[in-house]
DNA sequence: CACCTCCTCTAACGTTCGTTAGAATCTAAC
DNA sequence: GTTAGATTCTAACGAACGTTAGAGGAGGTG
């Protein structure tokens, strides 16, 4: 029982890590098989086909960071601003994007190619993890500490773009994860702000 | 010669809009055959292999962005400040990605797929794109419009990152392209500007 | 009309890959 | 230590796909 459990983790953290690299077409259940160290059928075992496999992988991902921006968010004493608040998602995406999860990664870069069905499913927790961020800015336009002037739906998407793609070119060589956090948080901060 | 040059450049677009769509390994020559209304041998008097193909087309997408927001900027009448080029940037590149270009999406989304030689020629010409950015910036900063203070390469990824994935959550439908692309101006030359 | 070159097709081969069947091994409880 | 169930393996099938071979058609030139 415990033993099992431990290989289905292994067979997903495998997955996640050559979807994200190779793609949705191009993840092949040999390569996953050999990165978990284990035979391609044994992947039957707990899923019933690959397609369940990799889109179990998608979910995870997208889960991982809406999970830890809200968790972080729920962190915040009740008395923070919107501002603050706004700092803290960004750093909790990113944290998540460029730190922990070849999940995250697999479920940004292969949005554009899921199967019909699969991609419909993750619409939904996209929409789901948006309206997260549309509050935060809603919020922040209310106390009148960011901008009113733009399209709201807009600026949001580039800043999610903006923090999505920070992985193809950031790595941790470069330097300390929070540097890139603080360059994030003050160029989306002042690409919001109330014009002066 | 002049049939057969129309024919090369159907199958080039065909595998352009199906490689966006479905990326490196999910792109099959059949299906880029019945886009371009041929049958699939019909590649191999163009070209030597699949791989030359979907090559060409992330090199021609990639070349279409550069050149057009090049072209933009030497458009501009000499005495431009460096705002106002940094805004054309900033059109020209949506322009292309949002417009015009199978092929710009098609190397925007596959770039992280790419087999090894491949991903090696793109790195050089991502490079060349991003001097020319660089170089924006750079004169921009000179020039006292921008800022100084934040990391000019993470601020400049960061906003081609919210550049690149417009099209993921922009179509035209939702109102004209002049829209979005003054939505980007705004929110960018905020974001890189001056502490005040 | 005949011929030659360019272009595209049909047919087929060989490989790769997801999947299935069924045997082998491992784990844990008596 | 035996047994039952859970887990993983080896072997093999069938479909999909890139590629090649060679035939056939299209278009222009003598």
């Amino acid at each position: 029982m415990r033993k099992s459990a431990r290989t289905r983790e292994r067979i997903l953290a495998a997955a996640a890590q050559i979807l994200s690299r190779k793609g949705w077409a191009g993840t092949r259940l040999v390569d996953v098989a050999e990165v978990a160290a284990v035979q391609a059928p044994a992947v039957y075992y707990y899923w019933s086909s690959r397609e369940e496999l990799l889109a179990e992988v998608v979910t995870v991902g997208q889960r991982a960071t809406h999970a830890h921006v809200v968790a972080s968010l729920e962190a915040l004493p009740a008395g923070a601003g919107a501002l603050e608040r706004i700092d803290r998602a960004i750093a909790a995406h990113l944290e998540v994007v460029l730190d922990r999860s070849d999940f995250a990664l697999a479920a940004i870069r292969n949005a554009a190619q899921l199967p019909a069905d699969i991609r419909e499913r993750q619409l939904v927790g996209q929409r789901e993890y948006a309206d997260v961020w549309r509050g935060l800015v809603e919020d922040a336009v209310a106390a009148g500490e960011l901008t009113a002037d733009v399209d709201a739906r807009a600026a949001r998407m580039l800043v999610l773009g903006a923090l999505n793609t920070a992985p193809e070119w950031w790595n941790p060589e470069r330097g300390p994860l929070a540097d890139v956090v603080a360059t994030t948080q003050h160029v989306v901060r002042r690409g919001l702000a109330r014009r002066r």
